[in-house]
DNA sequence: TTTGTTTATCGCAAAAATACGATTAATAAC
DNA sequence: GTTATTAATCGTATTTTTGCGATAAACAAA
């Protein structure tokens, strides 16, 4: 078979990439600080805070959703999204353990 | 004159938006990875180090220098790519800061 | 049961990202 | 000078992402 794109790195650099992917976009950067200032796991008034169509936001959320970073929880006819705090705790790991590793000493 | 896509989001979500996106692919998480080891600013035998053709590679350098992330300085006929210390700084404040700014009470 | 609300999904179009080989440009080595 | 080395860029093909309207599905309200 053939060699899965996934597989020319590390499952660690593979993480780190698919978690920066999925904050690469400043809709998923706002839904992200809109839902850690509402300090409660709010519903789709999301859709409210942004200047995208409905359809456009739902996509933005399952695609937080698949990388684990939102869970989402089906309340009646509305579904309330919030930050997952263990892919929170990973992202902290990885990224603050990427930062810290670099001091400067370069050029 | 139409509203710029960029006007939809503020300029720190664009920002951190710029700066996820660029760490979004493993092949420049590998190149990150990378030149922290080498603590020094190595040159374009990163091509060597990964599993991406020169040309390929030579984007991915392109792209985190065009964010800021990395230095580019050409040696005869040799560039000597470094991580620009001021910018990461900037990715420790804003990506620390969106990560600490959550505190789990969620759900 | 009918109607309204909310959210997910489908289908599609447009734009952007990814990857590579070929070529160019610049310099070093001879 | 000529040749070799290194890296950037060009052209192009493929894939992925983004965005939206329309529709469907699930439930609540009447």
């Amino acid at each position: 078979m053939a060699t899965a794109k996934k597989d020319l790195f590390t499952k660690k650099e593979n993480r780190i990439a698919e978690l920066a992917k999925a904050m690469g976009h400043p809709a998923r950067v706002a839904i992200l600080l809109y839902l850690i200032k509402k300090n409660s796991c709010v519903c789709g008034d999301i859709v409210g805070e942004l200047p995208l169509s409905q359809s456009t936001v739902s996509q933005h959320l399952k695609e937080l959703k698949r990388v684990g970073i939102l869970q989402g929880e089906i309340e009646g006819t509305k579904t309330c999204y919030c930050i997952d705090p263990k892919v929170w705790k990973e992202m902290e790991v990885l990224f603050g353990g990427l930062i810290q590793k670099y001091k400067s000493d370069c050029c």
